[in-house]
DNA sequence: TTCAGTTTGTTTGTATAAAAAACAAACATA
DNA sequence: TATGTTTGTTTTTTATACAAACAAACTGAA
């Protein structure tokens, strides 16, 4: 570790990190939140700004609010840095683009046919995010893209399994950076990490919570965070909430496992159930949703059913993680809104009577949320301490000097 | 953060984490190690030393093993610190004291009479621990103390639950900094946690690898170390693994839930499944365990059982978790010596083909893991980054700072 | 034995960045 | 207009790591 040049790296990010926060802020307001002096977090400012990540932010609206000298104000340049977040789903593929400030520039959608081999598919994700990125290029410094996919991705940035998109053992990491050599960083991420991210990233409680995300659609998608990070396990299998075995057979035949969470709660289990208490073929969620909105009775019959069995997986992914809030997303999620106090009374009733039931709710990013995720982990990563440069062998990861570079 | 200090800081850790694992090192294998360069290490050291850290190993078993000048080894200074576990167990009282080289220096057992209110158990092992402690004080810097306890407890320090005990919100924090003046640190934590910690501790993979321990007795205690860190949730409830509810009814009535994980393979529910089978009633898991050795019919069919629920527990783990390792402890793990294969069966037919399967493998440490895991902590506490001195307002932890004065 | 080659640990000088202190600038209010 | 307050900059000091040079301690070959 060059010893300088370690506290540096570690207060620049701080610096980063509360101008993030606080979108507009003085030099004095800094010093004071790190601790440091004012004298240091003006040479940090000076510093940031001449490499084009600070601006002084001249805007009017002081409202100085107090006696004494305002402070000069600083924010970040927005065009400073572009993330790109892309999401293969079944039958679209979705690009977001981010600047440094945070803000979504771009946000597309693009048709994808369904049964492309994995090439082809990611032919067509290039050709998306370049549509994207190009008219965008010239006034922003393009950093990064991030794809997220419905599988299990391990570290070396192999998708091992995508089972919606019949992949297997895709090194999607060297294809994509054969396909898109002008792009500094390539990451590929699980979609329900990167959605789990984004709900996570905006409002991010300080002291480093465990939170809980669920994505119910025909699968169930889950992950977790858990002190700002994401849990991975050993080969980046963690979080398949959906494949826990809870009986012998569930209320439908599904692609995964009998008896498995999702064939009691996904998507085709309630469309079985429904059937099951005497409802005719619903055909989607949508329509059962209407019908249960009605007051159809083999409808409430089954989101009794459904409300009985996602209150015993809260209740197991209570006492694992005992987490403060449970987010829901996806297309099943709506029926939540309906029997809330069901699920959260089974909830309870398969807990001990003291243990702490999480918030739950339903999630407020539509279906951009792991696209936005995508964008949103090389956002932070650019505004995060590298380890290796601080405590491993001082070399700086090459990633992350990328990103920066 | 004061600059220098803060690398200053990070460095004089990393290089006792060095010496910790190596045992004895040179400072020119130190400088290579963390990369820094030997003037350095040699500057390091040298503060440490004075500091009463480190020696100088003078021992002639050098098998200096190449050319060049032999280098001249340190190593921690046994005596400059002195870390104690205590554990409240059901009926005893454990104590550990570990030396700042890890060694083990003492480890007694107490009985505690049962029906005592938290107070008096308290004071107990408050004589206890003063007993192990007054004949090492001399020669020894004592640390600190960490308490664990088979129950839930919060940040600050209370226990929440221990429903072994009959324990209820107890500061015991507070009532322990109060018995125990003259000690420096005192800390608090999980049984189940501290198991784990202490398992974790020694063999430690690199990587901050993702690992489940399950403790089996008549509740079933868990713990989860992801990234060398435990999860403990938003409350301290995280890692209740026995209480997840994998049906509608168990194989017992316990005191937990109907259908809960332990009910169906803690020992309480091992042994009706005996009865159940026409066995007779073996009283204890001992004479079970005979029986089952011995290939007694009911004993046999019993175990079946056992491993049907705990394959598909492991299963849930997997799916949760993707842990590299399962560690089982506690008295009924033993067990899973005797249907090893008819588990990880059960936990292969839960699990989605492709899905990985943990190494499990039965706890080398007896019932006095969490006594160790206690001190342990402590230890490695010592010998960690103080976050808040680098990362924070640049003021080290308190707790952190009477651990090192 | 002697000398070259290698590795270790120390010494000395240098560079970097943060803190401390002093100061000028910009505001509010009396 | 004077006073007090807060901000941002400048200057000096200090702590630490690095780089380079060097002496010490060992091996092995001549």
């Amino acid at each position: 570790m060059s010893m300088p040049s370690a506290v540096r790296h570690i207060n620049e990010v701080r610096v980063l990190d509360v101008v993030f926060r606080h979108g507009r802020v003085s030099r004095a307001n800094i010093a004071r939140e790190l601790g440091i002096t004012r004298s240091t977090a003006s040479s940090l400012v000076a510093g940031l700004a001449e490499d084009g990540l600070l601006m002084e932010d001249t805007s009017e609206d002081d409202k100085s609010a107090g006696t004494g000298r305002p402070g000069t104000f600083v924010r970040l340049n927005p065009h400073h840095a572009l993330f790109v977040g892309a999401d293969i789903g079944v039958g679209r593929i979705t690009v977001a683009a981010m600047d440094f400030a945070g803000s979504i520039v771009s946000e597309r959608h693009f048709p994808l046919a369904s049964h492309l081999d994995a090439k082809a598919v990611l032919r067509n994700l290039s050709a998306s995010v370049r549509e994207v990125v190009e008219p965008l290029s010239g006034s922003y410094g393009v950093k990064g893209l991030c794809v997220t996919v419905p599988g299990v991705i391990d570290k070396s940035g192999i998708v091992l399994r995508a089972p919606f998109l019949g992949w297997r053992n895709v090194p999607i990491l060297e294809i994509l950076t054969a396909l898109l050599p002008e792009m500094p960083v390539i990451a590929a991420e699980n979609d329900a990490n990167a959605f789990a991210f984004a709900e996570n990233y905006r409002n991010r409680h300080p002291g480093g919570d465990t939170e809980v995300y669920i994505f119910l659609d025909a699968g169930i998608g889950g992950a977790i965070i858990s002190g700002g990070q994401i849990l991975r396990g050993h080969d980046g299998y963690a979080g398949e909430l959906g494949h826990m075995v809870l009986g012998d057979r569930g209320f439908v035949e599904t692609a995964t496992l009998p008896g498995s969470f999702e064939s009691f709660i996904g998507r085709d289990a309630i469309l079985a159930r429904y059937r099951h208490h005497g409802g005719g073929a619903a055909g989607d969620i949508e329509k059962f949703l209407d019908m249960a909105r009605e007051g159809d009775a083999a409808a409430l019959a089954a989101m009794h059913d459904w409300a009985f069995y996602l209150g015993r997986g809260l209740a197991i992914i209570s006492n694992i993680f005992n987490p403060s809030r449970v987010v829901l997303g996806g297309p099943v999620a709506r029926l939540f809104q309906l029997c809330a106090e069901d699920i959260l009374r089974n909830t309870r009733r398969n807990l001990l009577d003291d243990h702490p039931v999480p918030e739950v709710v339903l999630s407020t990013l539509g279906l951009d949320g792991p696209a936005l995720g995508g964008a949103s982990m090389l956002h932070h990563d650019m505004i995060s301490v590298d380890e290796d440069l601080v405590f491993r062998k001082g070399q700086p990861n090459p990633a992350a000097a990328r990103l920066r570079g």
